[in-house]
DNA sequence: TGTACATCAGTGAACGCGCGTTCACTGATGTAC
DNA sequence: TGTACATCAGTGAACGCGCGTTCACTGATGTAC
């Protein structure tokens, strides 16, 4: 896909792709302009052809992420169908499915340290995203009796943590115990009591 | 505190609490020894007297954190008293109570990146607060039909990846959607309406 | 009480390194005639 | 079809910087006599 010789082809997203290799593996701190350029066979002064600096291909990784995130989450979604409840479970699970599959967009997105405000094209992808959620959220509630529907940005709030949580402290080997849990299992488990919890599904099941 | 002149007196313990004041207004990464030499008023090459070096520094950062962490979840805990159920809760508010007064102790265990096989030391204090978690876990699954109880270690990974996400996403201003709702509430209500769902919890409370 | 000395915490200069970024340039490409 | 030229993506050398780390040193402290 790539043109051999002096012009690269594409040269724009083979850096963003090596930035999110290396950001993958180093983290995004330990990533470095340098080494991308070096990634894509390319001199560090070319990135600049392409992006403003360091700060702005990291922010385009980010914004890729947050888009193949929404992406994920409306397929999954899928307008509510089957029912609200299978919906909203399918939802989560492709939370993690996204982080698992493109750490290094995850990374990008949420271990940068980005600044979303700088950015407002940044911040409307992440704003996407978010809104599928909130509303797969609030489409669920509505089966609760109004006495005891909790706020649907309270209950998306509860499922991004313990979705972010189970990323961020299961799904890679770096932090203390790591669980004897698939994150899968974990995630789904814990989606489910909370469900429960909520009179959403029954006691038993 | 600290002696004035050549000698600082307690050098050690001061360029330990300048790490976590820079911990936490940069974040782990951009943490730099110098700047801590600095901040305790003495050359970068006089952290050498104490600490092996960079990363040394952080691990103890990170190592006083578990040792406060566990100090704090014990105590919340309290042998369990004055219930099970009480005593849970206790733990889990202490955990977000940790993060939001120590959040570069907090950044240092969690965000630093930091290898906790590295040094055992520091594996021994995660291992032990992470422990003190699960055996009130433990503790009150007990109160549930054998047939309906789950795993005790599942139970606690549940509780700790929704404390962590809320710290991640809504302790913090920097990603995308800071909710309506205060950390605390967000992690009380969340772990009350899990535990409801597990049938720790009345279903009308 | 006073002096000699060992200890060792902190200095200051220096190092090599790799980073992000800049700049004038050069070579490949595609278009106009 | 062939030539002249404009465009612009990528080069390569250089920069200033701040980092972590080292080293021989020096000055303060406390102890032995």
């Amino acid at each position: 896909m790539a043109k051999q010789g002096y012009h690269h082809g594409n040269l724009r997203q083979a850096l963003i792709e090596a930035a999110l290799k290396l950001i993958e593996e180093q983290g995004p701190q330990g990533f470095t302009l340098s080494d991308a350029a070096k990634s894509a066979g390319v001199t560090p002064a070319a990135v600049y052809r392409h992006f403003a600096g360091r700060d702005d291909l990291i922010a385009e990784c980010a914004r890729q992420g947050f888009a193949i995130f929404g992406d994920l989450m409306e397929h999954a979604y899928n307008d509510g169908k089957p029912t609200a409840l299978r919906a909203f479970e399918a939802t989560g699970r492709a939370y993690l499915a996204f982080a698992r599959k493109f750490p290094g967009h995850y990374m990008a997105m949420f271990e940068s340290g980005i600044s979303m405000n700088a950015d407002p094209t940044l911040a409307r992808a992440a704003e996407r995203a978010g809104a599928i959620l909130l509303r797969a959220a609030e489409e669920l509630t509505r089966q609760l009796p109004p006495g005891r529907r909790p706020p649907a940005a309270m209950f998306a709030a509860h499922i991004s943590a313990m979705s972010h949580g189970v990323v961020e402290l299961y799904t890679r080997g770096t932090p203390g115990a790591r669980s004897p849990f698939p994150p899968e299992d974990l995630l789904e488990t814990g989606i489910g009591i909370y469900l429960r919890g909520l009179g959403l599904v029954p006691p038993d099941s």
